[in-house]
DNA sequence: CTGCTATTTAACTAAAAGGTTAATTAACCA
DNA sequence: TGGTTAATTAACCTTTTAGTTAAATAGCAG
């Protein structure tokens, strides 16, 4: 069994299902209510399915009313998520000091670019 | 052909791949220098396959020095999946509001459930 | 109980993902 | 030129994913 930020990963890589979180992020609906907008491109059992990957994922909370099974988005998962991509703001904040690097190499006039790779012993 | 946003999640949802880039973030390195934490566990040519997926992902740009590819990250691409994530802050943030508003209708005393299900005409 | 609505499960299929080994390309070095 | 290192491509296999249709379950409403 994959570990969480996996099923996580993989239950974002698909546009239906990333198309029903924004659904929810309006706010709770059933399944018959998500699956409307994609009833022209599949069946009732895809979207089914598509929920249950959300589910696993604990991208979505699944609950009972009646015949009806309420859906909402689960806050923790996202939190977690904005937190792993967090690890490389650093990465994309160095962009700007790499330009300015550069920018002062320009300035500073030609410099050899030397073998980055030279062979270990 | 999927769109970049699922090409990015579904780079992300493996493992082996996700190391790859703790690697890379800890600086540039060469193709064999990311595959030898796997050579235990995997061949050189899934490594090659795994650093396609995140080049095609746009996660990992790979370049040429003589006979090795040095690899390093895409931060743009980084700074697209933080601001993806962003659109769901507030339904993260929104859970202590949510806390708040049950700790009051926990003071306030029992009110009745209510039907959040009605039949549509 | 009967029937209607909501949702899921079962059984199946096609395509994609992730791995393998063997062969190939690319670039340097003596 | 021939050898060595770095990396990729080809051909193949197995498992997983995403969809299908048909049948089953669940809960309410007459």
């Amino acid at each position: 069994m994959p570990d969480t930020l996996s099923l996580r990963f993989a239950a974002l890589a698909d546009p239906t299902r990333r198309a029903m979180l924004v659904q929810l992020s309006k706010g709770q609906a059933s399944v018959s209510d998500l699956a409307k907008p994609f009833l022209k491109d599949m069946s009732l059992p895809a979207v089914t399915k598509h929920l249950k990957v959300l589910e696993k994922a604990g991208l979505v909370i699944k609950t009972r009313e009646a015949q009806w099974r309420p859906c909402q988005l689960n806050g923790e998962a996202f939190k977690d998520l904005a937190d792993w991509v967090d690890q490389y703001r650093t990465i994309w904040e160095q962009r700007f000091d790499r330009l300015d690097e550069y920018l002062k190499t320009v300035t500073a006039g030609k410099q050899s670019k030397g073998k980055r790779y030279a062979r270990k012993k």
